[in-house]
DNA sequence: TTGATTGCAAAGTGTTTGCAATGAG
DNA sequence: CTCATTGCAAACACTTTGCAATCAA
């Protein structure tokens, strides 16, 4: 599959950013994580990749997202069962609803929540570095 | 190590409860789960058990984990980096701190969170079976 | 040209499982 | 006695790593 070359560009420049050598792979795979909006596991990703940049092997994709990881471009998620889900780094922090029988996350977020978490740990005395809240639900049947 | 025949015959009745078979391992085991604080993973767990019951296998302390997690009885966490770590169930739910240096874990919880995370997953069309909320966090230098 | 990046295969973790032997009820 | 449970070793799923070949700069 061929990449849009205003696509493509776009990738270019964000890879440019992170400071980092412009490959196939990486275009292909930033390409891919940036197009998608199911945080996919890595298998999924090199899937999605492949047809980009057939050639990419699964060390290259587990390498590149560790690279695209530290320069902070995406982010990484780690739900019960199974391996890690990614998707592109947003400007806002996000919470994650996690379907239990489809494994579909929808977003969301709470400033009022966020403010209660670092109230808590200040009062604790902590500083928050990161943090995650996951909700593990079943979609109301009507 | 010997088991005080007092905390013995309470692990006994937990498990007589749990509708398991008794034996020595799993005495050993959920002897030492509800003796720790600090929320132990799977070898730290097998090394306490060991002092008690000297045989106790790997396979066989994933195993009974399983079935106590089946049973109600202990908790599972899934901290980033490492394997998982176990406490006993609680009564109510709590949230964790987990000191990013130490790995040292902390209990807190608060009402006002858990309601939010209610409220916001019933606007969303679902119900809550479970959840997580974990905050990575630095000690504030004094 | 030169060092970063790649593909491959091997190794590393954490966890599960098949099987024959053991032991609780 | 009988079937659940155990220890062992092998298998598993996910991720990382050593190395020689390749490729961006």
């Amino acid at each position: 599959m061929e990449l849009g070359s205003n696509r493509k560009s776009r990738m270019i420049s964000l890879l440019r950013n992170a400071n980092v050598r412009i490959t196939d792979q990486r275009i292909a795979l930033l390409s891919v994580i940036s197009e998608a909006n199911d945080h996919p596991d890595v298998l999924e990703l090199q899937k999605r990749a492949k047809k980009i940049c057939p050639s990419i092997s699964l060390a290259t994709v587990y390498r590149t997202l560790l690279s695209f990881l530290e320069s902070g471009v995406v982010h990484r998620n780690s739900f019960e069962g199974g391996g890690a889900r990614y998707e592109m780094a947003k400007e806002e922090h996000h919470d994650h609803i996690i379907d239990v029988d489809t494994g579909e996350v929808v977003e969301f977020n709470s400033d009022i929540i966020e403010n209660l978490q670092f109230e808590i740990a200040s009062k604790m005395g902590y500083d928050v570095i990161h943090h995650r809240l996951d909700l593990y639900c079943r979609k109301v049947s009507k």
